[in-house]
DNA sequence: TTGAATTCCGTGCACGGTAACGGAAATTAT
DNA sequence: ATAATTTCCGTTACCGTGCACGGAATTCAA
């Protein structure tokens, strides 16, 4: 039924006895205005509860914002391949609304890699920018730059030290090691325990793994502080490596029958793990990657702990885009997405 | 950079040597155009691929959708709060686009009330319905009228097997029992099982814990053939019987250290439970509601499976509005959500 | 007091599409 | 052949804002 009569600016325009013009001059306070008009305005706005008009605005002003989003490449079967997956749900609502989205990747093992796209992704001109933080000197340096064109930027993952974001999506990092720790153990007595952790990447200075590990030695110690806890490293890209290194291990600790990853990379124990099964074994990672999920599927890995990367990056696009059009300012800046927890009986409909 | 230069109405009226009127009602194909020049439009259209403008669109028929959502009144704390707010958190999103959201209750215990609703609902004409459908003859005679008079609609929470639906959104049911029952045992032998009912409500007619439970006994027999399953009906309005029904019931089977219930209602049970701790209890129910959630908090049920309501209700109403303003279609019909496992570990963020 | 510089404001077109209106062309009826 | 319809299409006035342009009113300089 008949809404409430929408009022234009022209409704306001009468109202004071001055012209569209001038009403449109305060609303976006370019000056050119007497106080005395200026005053006068404000004031019929506020009593009759004007709002723009969204649609005319955009259609007056020729639409057409730019939001670049600059995460790591994605390799295939990547934690950020399916980062970059939001990207295109995010695309499909809010091209609609004139928004064009870019995406560039740079190789997160190479600084200068960055350095460079994120100069690119400047060039475009960009109305907004969603950020991974991987090397943090070069991020600050960015978003002091960003600042300074009075660009508004999201960061997705983990977030550093500063504050001058828009908003922040990720994990909470610390509770979801005391997560990890409580489906790992699943209320039983635990008596050792195997982290299997990736050698140290040199260049990556901010690692979520590391909160993570906190809180999962946390809760053991809290709960189970007899329990040992051994680590073994593995190197990401020699599966041969790997294979030895677990071998070894369990040669010597036929015993262990907990076994957790803090990173995405848990499909990497996989094929090690399959070949050797234990029916007592419990094995927790993180992240919904493919491989991951087959390994679900098959009964290798107990459970996974996923984190919505492609929500996070769509969150954070739709935050920028109404920033960008309607000057909207999200409701809080940081976002703690909730952490699912995956097992093979609820993985299908993910 | 550049974006691909929007081609507009006109380009295509040029390049047919039409006008923009003619080209206009080939869009919206309301007739009175020649074979010949509907054709030459079409191929344009498809050659410059072209794509409206909403903006324009929307300004120029004076926007203003209306989107109805009719569902059980939402009792303090019920499952029907939570959909519910998902109405605000769609509202918000939508309003900017000129979409207004009409809230429609009705007393889930008398088909009367929901005829008059109904009928209320029809009188607003709005361009969408929200259903979640409760009472089977008046839900399929309502979607008729809505048929006839070209209003699409939107299932959530369950659905009956009509067809005519744009989407439905909900989690599948059957399913929901396995993982249901996966959660309860957690990988342990299970000698016996109490399941906690609700005595039938007589008018309900689409019950979604049908299905949950049969998921949950196929798995038990899979798994756990020698389990034994009982059953304790208590009265949702009536907390003194419910502790006398429980009470009793573990008085003779105090071995019993499995409990689960199907509906939303689990809450009903914790005043017994938290009054009668047992720290080798595991209890397992549904949805987040806020009673629900508390009990997880304090340890009285071990795991909640949630399906976001409200997550069902923002679905179904984008859905609605992207059909309503762009004529855009769901991708697919049937919408299974996720179903989430929530522990006192990642309750919060919830 | 007159001319120049400011300050302030109204006018009018543009944005891309919608839909009513009316008229030309093609068809049918007389 | 002419009138009466039908069919088809172009014209035009919006929708609500943004913004450039130019002019009136006011202030300042000479």
């Amino acid at each position: 039924m008949a809404a409430t009569e929408k009022i234009t600016i022209m409704d306001i325009a009468r109202r004071t006895g001055l012209s569209k013009g001038t009403v449109d001059r305060v609303l976006h306070n370019r000056g050119e205005v007497s106080k005395k008009s200026y005053a006068k305005v404000m004031e019929a706005i506020q009593e009759l509860g004007y709002e723009p008009n969204v649609f005319a605005s955009l259609l007056a002003k020729g639409g057409k914002h730019l939001i670049a989003v600059l995460i790591p490449a994605h390799e295939n079967g990547s934690f950020w391949e399916l980062a970059a997956s939001g990207i295109d749900k995010a695309a499909a609502s809010v091209t609609t609304v004139g928004v064009d989205i870019v995406h560039f990747e740079y190789d997160q093992y190479d600084i200068d890699s960055f350095r460079k796209v994120a100069g690119k992704m400047l060039e475009a001109g960009p109305s907004g920018v969603v950020l991974a933080p991987m090397f943090q000197g070069e991020t600050e340096s960015l978003t002091e730059e960003l600042q300074q064109r009075g660009i508004p930027y999201c960061f997705i993952d983990s977030k550093p030290d500063t504050n001058g974001y828009l908003a922040y999506f990720g994990m909470p990092l610390y509770k979801s090691g005391y997560l990890c720790a409580d489906q790992l153990t699943g209320g039983r007595d635990v008596l050792s325990v195997l982290i299997i952790r990736v050698r140290r990447d040199r260049f990556r200075q901010s690692d979520p793994t590391v909160n993570r590990r906190a809180g999962f030695l946390d809760y053991m110690m809290e709960n189970y502080p007899e329990c040992r806890i051994d680590n073994v490293f593995i190197d990401p890209n020699d599966p041969e490596e790997t294979e030895a290194a677990l071998s070894t291990y369990f040669q010597t600790h036929p015993d262990v029958r907990h076994v957790v990853m803090f990173n995405s990379r848990i499909h990497l124990a996989v094929p090690y793990l399959q070949a050797h099964p234990d029916p007592q074994r419990r094995v927790v990672g993180f992240d919904n990657l493919k491989a991951n999920m087959d390994a679900l599927r098959n009964g290798t890995v107990s459970v996974l702990i996923g984190q919505r990367p492609d929500e996070q990056v769509n969150l954070a696009i739709q935050t920028l885009a109404e920033y960008a059009i309607l000057g909207k300012l999200p409701p809080r800046k940081d976002h703690f997405m909730h952490m699912d927890i995956l097992t093979s009986y609820n993985v299908e409909d993910y």
